[in-house]
DNA sequence: TTGACAAACCTAAATGCTTTAGGTAAAAAC
DNA sequence: GTTTTTACCTAAAGCATTTAGGTTTGTCAA
């Protein structure tokens, strides 16, 4: 009988769309051997197990975002690279919600360190270093950055929004114009709270 | 044989805890039937499956929020609230971290409406309008504030933040004083820009 | 007290996903 | 053209979900 031709990059390339179709949960070594008319053991030659192939695409999602984020901040620079990045982030969590699922799947420390997502943090700092903050308070605002990436696209995307005017992307903007503001006027200490 | 004593109340409960121990994920029937030692199919009288379990335990853990919420933004005002109202947030996912992940379970429209999350979101109106917004923009601060509370959280749990320094805490209470800043010069629609 | 009813729990069985062990056949390498 | 590697297989065990239908226990009324 005619091989499928499995291959760890093939396996991992449907995983992640069949993510996008039918959400990361549904990516199973079951259901990928279905697509490939395979039986499930095979799977097994390619990927260690699940957690394996699962990773692999959470690698894959976020080389995916790093390399749309570097494309969209190259050749801008203060608020224009911020909301760049920011809407880079949005974007491709409404167009791939499956991979920005995946994304935030758990990886090893060895892993993370060598993934994407350090990547985007370094990214995160050039764009934030035009608002000329101390270095210290750059990693406060990359943590407040990425909280609000992260945490904005998952309430969107899981209908947070969806019971209340107006639209989340009205929202999503003017909350970057205060971010851009805040970080303008990076309040000091307050002592004076 | 004596009688376990099941109760949808008590699978609910025992449920939460187990959350909390081995991460919402370990909550299965096949979990709680060994717990309570009991068949599993024994659990069906008592919740109709899984998702219905599941459910119940979101709703517990946002009903829990609400509580805490509720009582730590009493008698304060101002930024004072807003910061008691954040840590709550923080408070509880670190304490909590499964019925923190629990909260999260996407629940159909009906449960969500009737559930501790509708209740918090009033509770952070009430917070910001100490600040003077607009209406609109009000709607504004409530989804950025609820972005960066889950996504800090979310972060900082799954370990985002514990590869370099400082404390976490040290950027939550001043990513906390930038949105108080911001809140009390919101800014207007950047035709500045 | 007894008898009936509901609630609590059971066994059995089907279905689906994960993983390991060990085998066969096709493609690649020499 | 034989050897070796790689792709894929069968078989089987383990565990989770769910349904169907049966038995026991507690309760409440006649």
């Amino acid at each position: 009988m005619a091989r499928a031709g499995l291959t760890t990059e093939r396996l991992v390339s449907a995983g992640a769309q069949l993510a996008d179709e039918a959400g990361f949960e549904a990516v199973t070594a079951s259901a990928l051997a279905r697509l490939f008319d395979v039986q499930v053991a095979s799977l097994y030659s390619h990927v260690k197990n699940t957690h394996d192939l699962k990773t692999r695409i959470a690698l894959l999602a976020l080389d995916d975002l790093a390399d749309k984020a570097s494309e969209a901040v190259a050749g801008r620079s203060g608020k224009d690279a911020l909301v760049a990045l920011a809407n880079v982030h949005r974007d491709f969590a409404i167009a791939h919600p499956g991979l920005f699922a995946a994304s935030r799947y758990q990886l090893d420390d060895a892993a993370a360190a060598a993934s994407g997502g350090a990547k985007i943090a370094r990214m995160m700092r050039a764009v934030l270093r035009d608002y000329g903050l101390s270095a210290l308070d750059e990693t406060h605002a990359v943590r407040l950055l990425g909280s609000f990436f992260l945490g904005f696209t998952t309430l969107e995307l899981g209908g947070g929004f969806s019971h209340s005017a107006p639209e989340p992307v009205a929202s999503w903007l003017r909350s970057l114009d205060a971010i851009d503001a805040v970080l303008q006027t990076w309040p000091r200490a307050p002592d004076t709270a």
